[in-house]
DNA sequence: TCGACGGCTACACGCGTGTGTAGTACCTTG
DNA sequence: CAAGGTACTACACACGCGTGTAGCCGTCGA
């Protein structure tokens, strides 16, 4: 579990325990939680199927193994670069570092499974978000949502990388791939898309849609039922 | 396939193979694709599981099914706001109508689980976006990847609603938790998170990365084999 | 009236999954 | 040196899944 202050692995991570983590790690990462199997991670980790029961006893605890380390190996990272001074980063702090690129990704994909580390993680950055927006002066209608909106969005990128390497044409796993979507980031985050006109037009649309609610004939595909 | 241009439900879909469209469509949405089953579907559109296979054939027809159906359904609530000349709603188009709701929901679980069709949607999504970045003269430094960065994010607030709902407090697939995530939205994409001295700072963090790619102690758990 | 066909059901098959169990090699410890 | 436990493997089990098959029932045209 603990792992030495950032510098090279701790020496138990050549363990084979070390081994299967990483494995599924990357192997979650790839292909989401659901569709991963514990034979497919034993043999990319070299070892038998039973052993990864042997360590983590069950493959939701290995998805919480999971969880934790790259939860604290994105804190890690995140010391270091407030240690290098790099807080402009901070919005999409970490995010250029090759771990933290996979770490990301299974976050989100931890996050899609329904993982409560990730959920929590994801309250967290809400909080994040919402001080980080006071702090700065930026007070929209709905602080909350705002936050919330800013956050799952962030995720949502790292949670569809296939969609954005496609649409660029270089896939964004590989770091010259992955600043190109942060310079997409950066650019959405930084250039407003709508103008004020724009903004107090949408604006009064919802209010207009929530003092009427638009009747729809598909009621029954939208029906509530179990 | 054909459904009557607007208005109320056609008639062919009080047949039990349009209840098998909209269960699987609202299951789908709800629980992702591979989680959801045939027998689940069956269930819920009180028929035998059989009969969805007689109907679609396979689970991936029947997702193929869904596909066309909430993306033509889609095609209709667009062209509806066009016509009643709710212009300024286009980024956000359709998405306080309760079924444009369910529909966009279905087609980011889609889209997640590597439908070709919700990707070509994606892929258009794209290619409108740019359209209507350089109709309004927002030129970014990349505009493909903003562009993809942009939907990839309006499509990850739809992808994961649990989360949303979870930090807003409120249901979005609700009416009113719908309008308080799109007010979210609206924010973002119209007060800047970024000021443009942050923005350069990043920008200039983005080139410093890449021109020389960070060391990191845990290469092996990037590594990219199979 | 009758036959055929489509909507529909019940049930069985094979497969892959997470999980359980028995057993082996090795390393540590007294 | 003996003993015990830990790392590790091979194999089997039960379950749920998508899929396949056989057959029933109502309707509609000749």
């Amino acid at each position: 579990m603990t792992v030495d202050p950032a510098a090279e692995r701790a020496p138990e991570d050549l363990t084979a325990r070390a081994r299967i983590r990483d494995a599924a790690l990357r192997i979650f990462a790839e292909r989401g939680i659901g569709p991963a199997t514990i034979r497919d991670i034993a043999k990319a980790a070299g070892v038998s199927s039973g052993l990864v029961r042997h360590h983590f006893g069950s493959k939701e605890a290995l998805r919480d193994a999971c969880d934790s380390y790259a939860l604290d190996r994105m804190a890690r990272i995140r010391e270091q670069m407030f240690a290098e001074g790099r807080v402009a980063d901070q919005g999409f702090m970490g995010t250029v570092h090759p771990t933290a690129m996979l770490m990301q990704r299974y976050l989100a994909r931890s996050l899609l499974d329904g993982s409560d580390a990730a959920a929590a993680r994801f309250d967290e950055m809400i909080l994040l978000s919402e001080q980080w927006l006071v702090e700065h002066d930026i007070v929209p209608r709905d602080l909350r949502a705002y936050a919330a909106v800013f956050v799952v969005m962030q995720m949502g990128v790292f949670a569809m990388p296939e969609q954005v390497s496609r649409a660029l044409g270089t896939d964004v796993r590989t770091p010259e791939g992955n600043a190109r979507m942060l310079r997409g980031m950066v650019d959405v985050f930084s250039h407003p898309l709508l103008t004020p006109e724009q903004t107090a037009q949408t604006h009064a649309a919802l209010d207009r849609v929530l003092a009427h609610p638009p009747e729809d004939g598909a009621r029954d595909a939208a029906r509530p039922e179990e």
